[in-house]
DNA sequence: CGCGCCAGTGTGGTCTGACCACACTACCAC
DNA sequence: GTGGTAGTGTGGTCAGACCACACTGGCGCG
């Protein structure tokens, strides 16, 4: 299947709203295209099940299978009653549908866990750079907060990952890049479990967190320092850092690359 | 999955095979939980809908909700009639999912098409700098098909973009990193309707068209001459440098960093 | 004996109609 | 005016019924 374009691709691209061998599939065209043509946007409701199964000529078991999709990949959000937040509304929460994919696909063994870490290394390590290089400093309040509650001494381990998972989630959205905040969310997601098996690994607790503690703000410092190099090789050795110690996952890539951007475009 | 307004992180997480408010979500949990328990892998089948249904408790209805969610998720790939290939079977396809997930929050203005040009820039840097510096030199055999057929001169612009986007993607899969080239093939089905639009902004295609190709030669010799630095370099200035051309889309980040992996810290 | 046709069977795909729980609305009694 | 209640429309779910399809097996013909 990994040959030249088109092979498989679940949804065509006939864009019709009507079309598609698999009624559910004419649906999730159909909210598509209004989608694209600016007929739906963030905020708007969908007609009712009932409503779209008669416009569209299809069964409202169709209707509903694709509400679920646009459902679980974050587009919608279905309520059930009446007024004006009942109904499927369009929101746009990637991180969803995203985080779904993502563990699913590590269930079904998809994706090596080893992949997606070193994915996450990637993606961290160029948003730690172009945080500190940031012309209008990056608002880092967020983050901050989270380190002060990682602070907290009476937090249980799985506390202070989820706090520590929600510090990195918080630098991606830092950077503004929206595709790379809710990737991360997924990443974390999908690996979510074994970050927790881990856990048991790890002899000293206290050591650990300590250090992982002072890295963290030792990754915030770089930043504010504008010192891309320094927050890249920072996050870069944090993060496999902890892989190494809670379980063999080979990190394969070199610790980072030195900074030396050439100035730069504006932005 | 509602987590949109709150702070987003655990959530979702019922694990049990059964609970769940939603009965598709129940289901969706279940096949999960075989999965990871590995009662279930790539290649085996589900039981069919009704029998689910009944082994479950919910109506085959809300199975075929999640069932189809898995199909859009590049889980499972379902085919009617009966023998061996007919049924819901296991597999693990994320680029579909992945593919359909970036489309639809394109369109629904969940990600603007900046972040996915950023992200690809970012990915696509990373991969031709661990492709020049991979010990076994990858294989690069697939992109040097890609490049062949990119020389026929009787190439119309749309199919000459999609050879070039699956050059790139066979980048990615060359790196070995299933999770980056999922996630590319997403990126790329996102801004696939952006590229073409933006083909009609470019005055000389003979003339882009040259250069792009002289351009994936330069990135394949750089990778073949280990030559990390020059691979990040040129792919950046690749693909930033189209997206300039067509339309605007600041492309932020700098050019690249210069590699100076761990082993050799030369210069 | 061998080959080809065809009913049988089980699968997903779809539709229909029904019922429930819920949330909001409107109305009516006090 | 205030309170509660019936009404209405929404999604959520279920049950049953078809259909098209693909494979299976047996039957009949050569």
């Amino acid at each position: 299947m990994g040959d030249a374009a088109s092979a498989d691709d679940a949804s065509a691209r006939p864009v019709a709203t009507t079309a598609g061998a698999r009624a559910w599939q004419a649906v999730l065209e159909h909210v598509e295209s209004r989608l694209l043509s600016g007929d739906l946007a963030p905020g708007d409701r969908l007609p009712g099940e009932r409503a779209l199964s008669a416009e569209l000529g299809v069964g409202r078991s169709s209707v509903r299978e694709a509400l679920r999709v646009l459902e679980v990949l974050g587009l919608i959000r279905t309520q059930a009653g009446s007024g004006p937040s009942a109904g499927a509304i369009i929101i746009a929460t990637p991180s969803g549908g995203m985080s779904a994919l993502m563990r699913l696909q590590v269930a079904a063994h998809g994706f090596p866990v080893a992949d997606i870490v070193r994915t996450r290394l990637i993606l961290e390590t160029a948003v730690a750079g172009e945080l500190a290089e940031a012309v209008p400093a990056p608002d880092l309040a967020a983050a901050d907060r989270l380190l002060d509650a990682m602070d907290s001494p009476d937090l249980v381990p799985s506390e202070f990952l989820a706090l520590d998972a929600t510090f990195h989630l918080a630098l991606a959205e830092a950077s503004g890049n929206q595709v790379i905040a809710a990737t991360m969310a997924g990443l974390r997601s999908g690996i979510e479990g074994y970050a927790l098996a881990g856990l048991a690994t790890i002899a000293d607790w206290g050591a650990t967190s300590a250090r992982l503690r002072h890295e963290h703000r030792g990754i915030v410092e770089a930043i504010r320092a504008a010192d891309a190099a320094s927050a890249r090789t920072r996050i870069h050795g944090h993060i496999s850092g902890y892989y190494a110690e809670t379980f063999v996952v080979p990190t394969a890539a070199p610790p980072t690359p030195t900074p030396s951007p050439t100035p730069s475009p504006a932005r």
